[in-house]
RNA sequence: AGGGCUAUCGCCAAGCGGUAAGGCACAGCACUUUGACUGCUGCAGUCGCUGGUUCGAAUCCAGCUAGCCCUG
């Protein structure tokens, strides 16, 4: 590893322990370490200050100051409001309005994290940014830069970081990626940093009551589509929905509906205030299509080519040919049918360990 | 107000004299740095009501009530 010395490296802290732990071992590898926590969103309540908290949640800034101490680098808290809030709370918002399904942390990462969060860090003469995802950074023999699954499959992160790029990578560092998460929190107690035991944070980081609908109740008030009717895809009337909002593709919970046996959601109608709901096996799909493509690995593809694709952060990925469609888009025909291929959600493409690219799910 | 049928958890539904299956829904927990999926646990001291027969009834009998159906 070519490690620069005294290269300056900013460690995005938000308190927890691959991000504290990131920011120790970059300081042992010589890097000159700068740690600083993003606030991100509203001052949080009370009550959960001392629990878990999310990725960035502000009592993160407590806990990132407390590491800092221990490993004697400076700390600082930048405000990221303003940029947060355009491009993932009103993201997320108006894909829910839409009747689609977002995945806020990709566009954190994409243009909180490393974008906004990149530009202030190099402004103040840093070299690279750093987070502790459990993800590997390699340059590969034709000279691109691509996302590479930690050493933990299980653990693996890249889901979330296909969509930045080749700049953004190459002012990239992510030293948890190399180690499981046994021993992340080793590490971390060895360092004696405070947050060694912290629970791994969850759900989204801005909707801390776990009330996601609510959420978007609050932010986009008469906006919000009201209730409508369940329907079989024949047309027949279930019963009514609270607001298609509420609902996400593949479903099952919260529907209320008696059946007899379990039905899912396997559509939802914007233009007509539906939420279709099915049998599992209607949810199968072989082929799905995506928009907003971005290359990692390769600049392109000119070929079909087989690839493992994750549909979903929790997917184990399933094989498939991807092609070219048209507008940009890709064309994605899995060997095997694919659960609830939800748009909104993000289809990453694998090539062997390495990011080849991703898009978002028509 | 002639006759027949049915009344068991929010919905569906076993039970046929021996001390209340199951499914769905719902709730909680687990899993999970997105939404989901999934898994686990819980969920009728009571069988429309009132009496009766019986050692013992949701199960048999009677009356009442409600709903459905067929006649008028």
């Amino acid at each position: 590893m070519g490690v620069r010395m005294k290269d300056k490296v900013v460690v995005g802290m938000s308190g927890g322990v691959d991000s504290s732990v990131a920011a120790y071992l970059l300081k042992e590898q010589g890097y000159d370490v700068i740690g600083v926590t993003m606030q991100i969103w509203q001052e949080e309540p009370e009550e959960v200050k001392s629990e878990g908290g999310g990725c960035c949640g502000l009592s993160a800034v407590e806990d990132a100051r407390r590491v800092a101490e221990v490993l004697d680098i400076p700390h600082y808290v930048m405000n990221f409001r303003q940029e947060f809030k355009c491009h993932v709370i009103d993201y997320f918002v108006e894909e829910y309005l839409a009747g689609r399904t977002p995945n806020p942390c990709i566009a954190c990462n994409r243009y909180v994290k490393w974008e906004a969060l990149l530009k202030r860090s190099l402004e103040i003469g840093a070299e690279y940014i750093a987070t502790g995802h459990y993800a590997r950074i390699d340059r590969l023999p034709g000279g691109r830069l691509a996302l590479r699954q930690s050493v933990t499959a299980e653990k693996d992160q890249t889901y979330a970081l296909y969509n930045l790029t080749q700049e953004q990578l190459s002012r990239t560092l992510m030293p948890v990626g190399e180690y499981t998460k046994e021993q992340i929190r080793e590490l971390a107690d060895r360092a004696g940093l405070p947050v060694a035991r912290k629970p791994d944070s969850q759900e989204i980081c801005f909707v801390p009551d776990n009330d996601y609908a609510g959420f978007i109740d609050r932010e986009a008030g008469e906006r919000v589509p009201g209730p409508g009717n369940f329907v079989t895809a024949e047309g027949e009337i279930l019963g009514r929905h609270r607001g298609i909002t509420h609902y996400t593709l593949g479903q099952r919970r919260g529907l209320g509906l008696p059946m007899g046996e379990r039905v899912f959601v396997t559509e939802i109608r914007p233009e007509t205030n539906e939420v279709v709901v099915g049998s599992n096996g209607d949810l199968f799909v072989k082929e799905v299509l995506c928009g907003n493509v971005n290359f990692m690995s390769v600049e392109d593809i000119r070929e079909p080519r087989r690839v493992k694709a994750k549909i979903r952060y929790n997917h184990r990925g399933e094989y498939c040919r991807i092609e070219k469609a048209e507008g940009g888009r890709i064309k994605c025909t899995f060997e095997a049918a694919v659960r609830a291929a939800t748009p909104g959600q993000a289809a990453v493409f694998y090539d062997g360990e390495y990011v080849l690219g991703g898009g978002t799910i028509l």
